[in-house]
DNA sequence: ATGTAATTGAAAATACTTTTCAATTAGATT
DNA sequence: AATCTAATTGAAAAGTATTTTCAATTACAT
């Protein structure tokens, strides 16, 4: 189990949840991952170290992960079924339209927009929220020949 | 039927596809509405004008309106299962949190973010997503004494 | 070790969306 | 105006995703 597992097992403990073994291997592939997860993928994956997980704890456990914002939804085009980890603070996500690496970034200077935009229609803004799609160097490298090699693209 | 919906009339002609009478009422329902409509919403009052409406068929010209970038889908953390007018260009949406209001802008300057994400990352960034979340003048009104009396907020 | 409230998975229920297909219809052509 | 034809339609069925229910199990404080 990844340090970052660990620490979310901390974090979860703090906020007074248990940490069972179901927990455990749910955290494990989440941490891990470098691409967003559907349910049943992290069901899949979870089911290796774990086999009795039944996939209403995954969907619970992505419920709480949530909550404490160490994991959020990936919205796509195609639909927004999948998480990726998100450690904490204020991130977005970078997303690969082609392996669906998900790379975490901080430090979206947005105010001077935020302003203009509540300035023009009298709203308080109150929260935002960005994504970037793009192609990861793996990718890139790979697409110089034939495309998308070194990972499957999402179902 | 409003201007927009004539407007979008024309475009989906333009794109090959046949104006029907259920067609009609459901643009007239999305150009006509300031807050976000999930696929039922827009079936409920679509039937009002065109009570033989099926639900299937709103969700087939959402397809085609998204895929005209006329309408675009919104997502919240509770679901990404509703729509808003999206008149054509590159714009974002600000979103009411309490009445579910949208109201759309266009003129993100992004591009130094971009820039910086892109060369730490090394990604190659090809789109971006925006939303902001906020309260409406209205809805702010209304919360001086007692909250959202104004609209009610989505199920 | 014991107690207890939290957690679990299976099954059922609910929700959302797409597919199928025979009947209808928009709009082009006469 | 009447005719034609491919596009479009809605109902029903199928498919997929998610939540609820509930009795059995379990983490962990004591
Ligand atoms: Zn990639
Ligand atoms: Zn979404
Ligand atoms: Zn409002
Ligand atoms: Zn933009």
């Amino acid at each position: 189990m990844s340090t970052e597992a660990e620490e979310w097992g901390k974090q979860l403990r703090l906020a007074g949840y248990k940490l069972t073994r179901q927990r455990r291997a749910v955290l494990a592939v989440i941490a891990a991952g470098e691409t967003h997860l559907s349910p049943a993928e992290v069901y899949d994956q979870a089911r290796i170290a774990c086999p009795d997980l039944g996939l209403t704890t995954v969907y619970r456990t992505l419920e709480i992960l949530s909550e404490l914002g160490l994991v959020r939804r990936v919205h796509l085009e195609k639909g927004c079924h999948s998480f990726a980890s998100a450690s904490g603070g204020h991130s977005h996500h970078l997303i690969c339209n082609k392996c669906g690496e998900v790379i975490e970034f901080e430090g979206c200077d947005l105010s001077p927009l935020l302003e203009r935009v509540a300035q023009r229609t009298g709203f308080v803004i109150e929260a935002h929220w960005l994504e970037l799609f793009g192609t990861c160097p793996a990718c890139q490298r790979v697409s110089e020949n034939s495309p998308q090699r070194h990972q499957d693209t999402k179902k």
